[in-house]
DNA sequence: CGACCTCGTCGCGCGATGCGCAACTCGGGG
DNA sequence: CCCCGAGTTGCGCATCGCGCGACGAGGTCG
């Protein structure tokens, strides 16, 4: 438990989800076991583990009043890692790509208001050592940010898209500019983004898809602006068009145009 | 939430725990949309999701007061998936020797006081259709459930074992025998169960080791009694301890002996 | 078989804890 | 600069979470 916070925690609530640690620890444990590691009474044991029931986060075996963890923990587990089987599958080709392209390869999905980095692979040009697997980086100012945006429809787009903080004099801090900028995205097949996160930083993206066409991650080539420019670009977005078809392949994607 | 149980929830909890299940479907959200949720003021959910972030089980994001699961959830989740790795490595190989038996091949791990069973893979002989994945079986009277005790230390031996219940006429119902049991598994390397779980199931289980000797998980071969003996038993003990050697191998383990 | 023990589960009443309220702070936009 | 909305903080009240004790079920032992 952190101690940092100034605000008291709930007793109840803490107590019951000390219970969930303890089941972790202890894999299985009855009511009067729990009720001693927490130094409560066991009935009000016997009413937090009950509450936690209720919600599938913890479960009884088949002897009667033993308790271990439910599968509603695996449920909210898999909220936070869904996306993990498109990281297997484009591992191998993001490495590929880097190779290809000498530059910094990223893998990233939508994860509520910002994209979310799962993966990174750097080529041998690659000059940044910044690790950007598991931050959640702002979806407008960066080109795997406007790819998973841009095939959102209204509503949920307009949900998305909170402000639009700028981070260079480059950054799309508008609306309108913006959803132009995502017309295009949806035109090209690809996004751009130059400057808009952080000076001297150019990336292209390419949508990954489903069986269903729809759009679950984008993969980028980032680098410095200064070398991924003009014939090195257009090459980078041509490596980079066919590594995202690929991976969508694997995933079930039929291309329709073909 | 289950409706079958007679005990009322916590309220405080309910409502914590609902909040997990918001942010799993919502992502991101903040205190003021977590509160019309829960149709709480939204004091009472700051205080609830800050409770929550002691456990590490909401976190924010970089946008301020936006929360998300955390990698608590994560924890919780290794918790009970902790052993996945082990069957990756060992399905091929529990396939081979289902192949090379003609038996049903099971994969289990000690899980707080039973034997949780993993996989499963059928041979050609295999008569029963009975999936025992997922399910927790009493450690004492399976050949499985004994390798799985056989090196627990006495302290260790002493919190797994409970009651000794009977399942047949065969089962193992003393400590003073089943202690005798144990020793000789570790002697002759694996375990046998005859009629102990069910009369005309008979079963024999080889230990897998990690990269430290120790016995991480179980393997066994089980089919009819009247089919299992003699030559047949020992050729399939001999399958088997290569299979587990194998799996063993393939997890780091080095053979002292050799 | 009966007695005993332990454990989980249930219902009651009390007071402490969880709650809503209102005020404050902070950040963003016009 | 002002306004607005969101998060955060502190206060006091009443309701909800708690401990207590009783009960039933299951297991063990003599």
């Amino acid at each position: 438990m952190s101690e940092d916070r100034a605000v008291e925690p709930v007793q109840s609530v803490d107590r019951a989800l000390t219970i969930l640690e303890v089941l972790a620890r202890a894999g299985v444990a009855g009511v009067t076991e729990v009720a001693a590691e927490l130094d409560v009474h066991k009935s009000t044991a016997f009413r937090l583990m009950s509450t936690l029931e209720c919600h599938d986060l913890v479960e009884q075996t088949g002897d009667r009043g033993k308790y271990r963890l439910g599968v509603g923990i695996l449920r909210l587990a898999g909220a936070t890692t869904a996306r993990l089987d498109v990281v297997q599958e484009a591992r191998q080709i993001c490495r590929r790509l880097a190779a290809a392209t000498g530059e910094t390869v990223n893998l990233a999905v939508l994860s509520g208001h910002s994209a979310l980095y799962l993966d990174q692979v750097a080529g041998s040009s690659a000059l940044q050592s910044h690790n950007w697997v598991g931050q959640h980086i702002p979806l407008h100012a960066t080109s795997n940010g406007k790819v998973l945006l841009s095939e959102l429809d209204g509503t949920r787009l307009k949900e998305v898209l909170g402000s639009l903080p700028s981070y260079t004099d480059r950054t799309i801090t508008k609306k309108a500019p913006l959803m132009q900028e995502l017309a295009e995205v949806r035109e090209r097949g690809y996004a751009i983004a130059v400057d808009e996160l952080e000076q001297g930083l150019t990336a292209v993206a390419a949508p990954i898809r489903n069986a269903h066409s729809d759009i679950i991650a984008s993969m980028s080539v980032s680098g410095a602006s200064f070398r991924l420019r003009g014939d090195v670009l257009d090459l980078a977005v041509k490596e980079l068009l066919a590594a995202a078809a690929d991976v969508s392949f694997r995933l079930g994607w039929n291309d329709p145009v073909t």
